[in-house]
DNA sequence: CATTTCGCGATTGTATACGATTATGGAATC
DNA sequence: GATTCCATAATCGTATACAATCGCGAAATG
């Protein structure tokens, strides 16, 4: 694996946990002291992240995590609703008990304290959207995750919504055990019209959370 | 706008017109020279388009545009299909005169003697999708038409392939007119559906091409 | 004559270095 | 005392330079 992978995965994985809140800026120098490499390949791995902005190079002010507006919000979830479906439908005659179990272990994962919500949310996600084959569609799915973390994070800490999605996130699954395509993708619809309806709340609550 | 940007826009203009056949390597020191900058930002913009999968970087072997199997081309169109038919439900309550006009003008130019049918391809749809006001789904959508732009230009080339989908254009762009947006999604959809199978058969054909 | 091995050339990938731009703190002025 | 201006420090963006890797061809060997 290249060092760029390695930069790009790393950064990666901090996005989908929700750790780098939108407005923040990344130092090259420092993330590069940090991974012990040079500035050049941790600039290359950003700019991937870059492509699918999910980071934004601003003019000799470096990089950031942009904040999203109400809109991209919904724009996130209604790509989600797009493709997710798709992906589930191609994936579910193609499931093992490999992916089922994948599956299982990122919603237990989501039960432990100090969890992620967001990263087993794409942990559980991508489980499943594996058995479909689809490269090219589960990293745009996954960008769509990680581009909404920080604010499923935020949603998800102040109450236990995480609750109700864990339950829906049991019926898919129990449907994909089932072999039944269509009604795992109905619930899957369902699921992301709540979690996007949920998210929307937090931009246009009275709490400036989603702004700041 | 930034050397990575117009680096970027520069190879994407001539992935979209499908000249970076499948398989070709890239060397970055051409393509420093050939623009007048260093190697430096020329590689960050590869990355970003091998973000994507447009290009893809090989192990201190250099940059290479991917092959395509006939899966990922039915991944492509599959994705397509997600995406697309959404991105103009979207757009066409916000259909302006300016759109509509982008979108013949895309078709006109397709039409003239030496033109790219892939870049007018693009150009047509991407007039009409820009009134939904989704850049996330943009990118997606223009980084999905460079990815078959060179096998579409393939079997364009060959035949009147084209003509055809011509006529397809014309009826989508007139129900877009008429504000149906729904006539205007069930049109696309057979659209691609068709685009799909020709492009299917440039890989299961006897001719070699897709595969060389 | 086929095959394997060695060495050279070419290209990549990364580090170092430097000019340019921006942010920040303090001093001067109103 | 508040505000503006300037100088300094910090960070970015790009160019240059160098080490590492890969492929190809020639030579040697069976």
């Amino acid at each position: 694996m290249s060092t760029v992978d390695e930069v790009q995965q790393a950064v990666m994985e901090r996005m989908l946990r929700g750790e780098l809140t939108p407005g923040t800026w990344l130092r090259q120098d420092d993330l590069a002291a940090q991974l012990g490499v040079s500035k050049i390949p941790v600039r290359e791995a950003l700019h991937r992240l870059a492509a699918s902005d999910l980071l934004r190079f601003e003019n000799n002010r470096g990089v950031v995590v942009p904040m999203l507006t109400a809109e991209d919000a919904a724009e996130t979830y209604g790509l989600r609703l797009a493709i997710e479906p798709e992906l589930l439908r191609r994936a579910v005659p193609n499931l093992t008990i490999v992916h089922l179990a994948e599956a299982e272990m990122a919603l237990a994962a989501s039960e432990l304290k100090g969890a992620s919500v967001p990263e087993a949310n794409w942990a559980f996600h991508a489980a499943l959207y594996g058995a479909a084959g689809w490269k090219r569609g589960m990293a745009m799915v996954q960008s769509l995750h990680a581009a909404v973390a920080p604010y499923v994070a935020l949603y998800t800490q102040g109450l236990g919504g995480a609750a109700t999605s864990d339950d829906e996130h049991q019926r898919i699954l129990q449907a994909c055990r089932d072999g039944d395509a269509e009604r795992a993708c109905s619930l899957l619809e369902v699921h992301l019209r709540e979690a996007a309806a949920a998210l929307d709340h937090v931009f246009t609550e009275d709490t400036d959370a989603g702004t700041r």
